[in-house]
DNA sequence: TACGTTCGATACGGGAACGTATCCGATGCA
DNA sequence: TGCATCGGATACGTTCCCGTATCGAACGTA
């Protein structure tokens, strides 16, 4: 064993890689109650049973591990919206397909939590906002991909397939808020669908 | 001079209102500059010219500070957005009226700030979202009424003139969310324009 | 103008969280 | 199994910020 890291080229071993996973995943729960920025590490550190020796050792300050966080779940989340998207042919029927991914997006609230989060973070930090940015970008693509292959025309006035991919992702968003206030998941669901059969079937 | 508080009863200087409106008012900037929860007191003192001691004379906390100042906020746009739709007769266009609530809820990047920090806090506690609800669902009342003023139909799978107007403030929260990142207003109006349509004209 | 009240500045003590330095047990390799 | 290295716990000093108590000045009233 004992893999190296690429930039310091010193030795992992499983104990800290565990350690590592340990305290991410107990940051997450932890910024989902509380909100970044209303945690202080030890909080963290007691929750996932170590001290801040540990914390130290494994990430320089919270908001590396709040980005590192973010990273890990953003990813996690597009591969399972790719594969929401993809689970029958693109011949299948659109309305099935994005119920799948609103299950994906829209029942973990502690997610919608930590992500709103760090779009506030974004909003004021433009190296943030451009990491955001990209993995929004990456789900559009994948969204628009989708509707490319689906049969029937689009409606004009959101351009090509990734107008209307865009408008999918604003629809998106626009249930999030909603959904963050009101907690009423399958309200939520039932005006994503009402939304994107309107502007999909414009 | 010298009216009295509801509840206190105590004399209130024209001193006193000046202080208090100059501290909300350093607040909303530095707020929005820096995010609620990275700003300590004294940095609002000294933005409005104070010293600590004037604010925990006026306010409780920063937690109170920040209460007063989303109400205050938001009863002031509330009413820039009901001026904006009712500027001409009812059976003026839509778009034009669209265009227009669009400057006002667009263009204050700093307001978009304020509300997004107060988003995460109301998304965490059901009490400061009860609030956050009542003022969206005065907008979306606003918004009901000019549309139903409106000739022609509305989309069916929207239901009423109020689902179309909880559509309509989706579309809104979805554009919010990108503006918050890219910064770019004009695109973001654009957008909001054509979702509009495509929502309503289905 | 004089007096009582209110407002805001200043000074103080306390507590929370930070980041570091050091040490010992755990781990991986030969 | 023995050894060198690594990882995490503990203890420490520091910094930052909070909230209160006190005091002088400003204010409104008679």
């Amino acid at each position: 064993m004992a893999e190296r890291t690429a930039t310091t080229g010193r030795r992992v071993t499983r104990r800290r890689a565990r350690t590592r996973a340990d305290l991410l995943a107990a940051a997450f729960t932890v910024f989902a109650a509380k909100g970044f920025g209303r945690v202080p590490i030890e909080e963290i550190c007691e929750a996932a049973g170590y001290s801040r020796g540990a914390f130290y050792s494994n990430f320089a300050s919270l908001d590396e591990l709040f980005f590192a966080l973010y990273q890990e779940r953003a990813e996690l989340i597009a591969g399972q919206v790719a594969g929401a998207l993809a689970a029958d042919g693109p011949e299948a029927d659109l309305p099935a397909a994005a119920d799948r991914v609103a299950g994906v997006l829209l029942l973990d609230r502690d997610w919608l939590l930590v992500k709103t989060d760090f779009l506030v973070r974004a909003a004021r930090d433009p190296a943030v906002a451009r990491t955001l940015l990209e993995h929004r970008a990456g789900l559009r693509r994948t969204v628009a991909a989708r509707l490319a292959a689906t049969p029937g025309p689009l409606p004009a006035v959101l351009g090509d397939a990734d107008g209307a991919a865009r408008a999918v992702v604003a629809a998106y968003d626009g249930v999030t808020t909603q959904l963050l206030l009101d907690r009423d998941v399958e309200d939520a669901r039932r005006w994503l669908g009402r939304l994107l059969t309107a502007l999909l079937t414009g």
